[in-house]
DNA sequence: AAACTAATAAACAGAT
DNA sequence: AATCTGTTTATTAGTT
């Protein structure tokens, strides 16, 4: 993520516009958006100077209305904020609001809050546009004017002649191209970091875009009809006033040609009154456009194949609509109440038709995704990071937090899930990201990771009594589905506790009864830390099979079965975690990870994912996994694992290999006692299933949060 | 500090 | 006889 600098904000502020040195060229390839202007403007600043400004004051505005909608979320009174489309922890924002990317900004902001800060800035870019190009064309103008008056002279000294004649001609030619240039290369530039994902997808960004695609009315126009003002002879004017000064210096008539000669969907002429059908399809065309160009862009490859495509009113489902939800519309920054899906439709055909605003909107919706998804993106690849780091882990000598853990696992546990700092290895981006609170909370490695630690110095020092407090595991199915690979191949205890595990090995199996042995055999075989101490855990579990009553004994044909009473096994441990509704909700809506305790988070996360990882056994999971989280965080696990047990617990272990266990039966018996090191290491290294399973979450977790 | 839960250890019995 | 399975008791440790 990349975080402003001093010295960038401080250029925005207008009292430094004469800093002209400071604009100098730094082109970037693709470290950031800052810079990338063209020294080509004679030591003036330059279009893309400007456009930088612009940019910046956008972010600032940004900023401010950030700050604004912050306090006002923060206030006491108002508990009940409307959850945006994207939900991100306010705290974050709050924290140091200088520090907010660009990304960040846009995923705060709701579409309609872009919108208006769009429209705001919008004004402002014109506006400062206009002073510009009025600037340019004031000093070329003069320029001209020298120009022809060193040409008279010398056509008076040295006798007029064709050549001083022509000379005149090309200078003023030279003038012309110069501004043609200028307005081409602000447009290449625009165009450029857009391609390459590198403009802060940012209210100014998005109308740069816009601007880029468009004559200046079309966007004025264009831009009223978003923001919901209707289009009057001020947009117009504005409009013309703009154009009228382009055009005010008979040297720069050129431009607003060569404005539109290298837009190649920008065919209109200027000032021309175009009609509303010729209209639609540039835009519509313009749209399309974008679309394929973007689905070229191996950047971001989500998106072009995701499942709905922004201009999403083509299609229209029968039975539902992405657009359509809790009877209403989704449309962005339209709330109209549908009763039916008729009448959604008929709404949507008519509201939402393809006209400028619906595509303007689309545009932004766009941009939304896109920013949405490089952040997506980087996310990934910082989990990618922490696993491969926490993988790495066992392996490495620890010597400095070594006593620590040994004094105590459970406090550490505590400790470290409310506070991760310390000893404990920190996950990268730190510098960047100073404050993330997704990053504590709904991590599932983390609570790995923290096992990972305090069971590595438990060999060292022998068994130690480790608790598996049920509040830290109970979700046991989605922690498996999570990090089933994890377990598998690092030698860490698993944080569950034995009873846990063996219902969950029991619930998995196809009949829901396992002989003794077949649960060993689940435990050997699904984590790495049971290929050890096999007498230890060995006893436990037939010590707990025996002890809990959930656990029944079935005679058999060919022996026993142990089966799981669930009405038992519930009964067995009460409802620990119960949030109030309301808090629930908040963490959900993202404002509350900062302040709550560890164990709510963890719980929230795990169960939340558990939703997310099982796609195909809670169907409809928007409308159930707020009810279901009201009703407890004990019912969700326990749901999740029960339908689970059908299916496979991990994406990486087919169902197959679950309906032959007998192959995997006999080989960890044989090398159990102290089973080879090495090979788990090189397990760990090479094995590393989180692309499947981040996949799963990229799928998910947007829409899932969007909602 | 007490009550509770879970992990661990171990003794023991019956079955294979 | 050895091992596996199952039960039970005791101890320890962590949590509430």
């Amino acid at each position: 993520m990349m975080v402003e600098s001093a010295s960038e904000t401080i250029r925005t502020t207008p009292s430094n516009q004469n800093g002209v040195s400071s604009l100098s060229s730094q082109s970037d390839g693709g470290g950031g958006r800052e810079g990338g202007s063209n020294g080509d403007t004679n030591g003036e600043i330059s279009p893309v100077d400007l456009l930088h400004l612009q940019q910046q004051q956008a972010l600032q505005a940004a900023r401010q209305f950030l700050l604004q909608q912050a306090s006002g979320l923060n206030s006491p009174g108002s508990n009940e904020v409307k959850q945006s489309p994207v939900q991100v922890p306010v705290s974050m924002a709050m924290m140091s609001p200088q520090m907010i990317t660009p990304q960040q900004m846009q995923q705060i902001l709701s579409p309609p809050q872009l919108q208006a800060l769009l429209q705001q800035q919008q004004a402002l870019m014109l506006q400062q546009l206009q002073e510009y190009y009025k600037k340019q064309q004031e000093q070329l103008h003069l320029q001209l004017l020298t120009q022809q008056q060193q040409q008279q002279q010398q056509q008076q000294q040295q006798q007029a002649g064709k050549q001083a004649a022509k000379e005149l001609g090309s200078k003023q030619l030279a003038f012309q191209q110069q501004l043609i240039q200028m307005q081409q290369l602000q447009q290449q530039h625009i165009l450029n970091l857009q391609r390459q994902g590198l403009v802060p997808l940012q209210p100014t960004a998005a109308m740069q875009s816009l601007q880029q695609a468009m004559c200046p009315s079309d966007l004025q126009q264009l831009w009223k009809e978003v923001s919901g003002v209707p289009n009057s002879e001020e947009a117009l004017k504005q409009a013309e006033g703009l154009d009228l000064s382009t055009n005010s210096s008979n040297s720069t008539s050129a431009f607003p040609k060569a404005a539109s000669a290298h837009i190649p969907l920008h065919s209109m002429p200027n000032g021309q009154s175009h009609t509303p059908k010729r209209d639609r399809a540039r835009l519509f065309e313009w749209i399309s456009s974008f679309t394929k160009a973007d689905s070229g862009d191996d950047h971001v490859p989500l998106y072009s194949k995701g499942t709905q495509p922004p201009s999403s009113h083509h299609e229209e489902h029968v039975s539902s609509h992405p657009l359509y939800g809790h009877g209403e519309c989704k449309w962005p920054g339209c709330e109209a109440l549908c009763e039916d899906m008729g009448q959604f439709i008929k709404h949507l055909n008519n509201e939402h038709a393809l006209d400028d605003r619906s595509t303007a909107q689309c545009r932004v919706q766009m941009q939304v995704v896109q920013q949405l998804e490089i952040q997506l993106a980087k996310e990934s690849e910082r989990l990618q990071a922490m696993m491969t780091h926490l993988h790495m882990r066992p392996s490495e000598p620890k010597p400095f937090n070594q006593p620590l853990n040994l004094a105590s696992s459970g406090s550490l546990l505590k400790r470290d899930s409310e506070a991760y700092p310390e000893g404990l290895p920190h996950p990268p981006t730190s510098a960047a990201t100073p404050i993330t609170p997704l990053r504590q909370g709904p991590s599932v490695i983390s609570s790995s990771s923290l096992h990972t630690h305090s069971h590595s110095h438990t060999h060292a020092v022998g068994p130690i009594r480790r608790r598996n407090s049920d509040k830290y595991c109970t979700p046991i199915a989605s922690e498996l589905a999570q990090n089933c690979e994890f377990y598998k191949n690092a030698d860490v205890r698993p944080p569950f506790t034995y009873a846990s595990l063996i219902r969950h090995a029991i619930l998995e199996s196809p009949d829901r009864q396992l002989t003794l042995n077949e649960i060993y055999n689940w435990f050997t075989r699904k984590f790495a830390y049971f290929r050890r101490n096999t007498a230890t855990w060995k006893n436990a579990v037939r010590h707990n099979l025996s002890l809990h009553k959930c656990f029944v004994r079935v005679e058999n044909v060919k022996g026993a079965v142990w089966t799981v009473d669930e009405v038992e096994y519930q009964k067995r441990r009460p409802p620990k975690m119960t949030g109030s509704p309301t808090l629930v909700k908040n963490m959900i809506s993202g404002l509350g990870f900062g302040s709550l305790n560890a164990s709510y988070q963890a719980a929230l996360a795990e169960s939340s994912l558990s939703l997310l990882n099982s796609p195909p056994l809670v169907t409809p999971p928007s409308a159930a996994s707020l009810n279901m989280l009201h009703v407890g965080h004990d019912d969700v696990s326990s749901t999740v694992e029960q339908v689970n047990s059908n299916g496979s617990c991990s994406p990486t272990l087919s169902p197959q290999q679950y309906s032959h266990p007998v192959h995997v039966k006999e080989e960890p018996t044989e090398l159990e006692e102290d089973s080879r090191p090495v090979s788990l290491l090189a397990g760990i290294t090479h094995s590393l299933p989180l692309p499947s399973d981040e996949r799963d979450l990229e799928e998910d977790l947007p829409t899932e949060e969007l909602e």
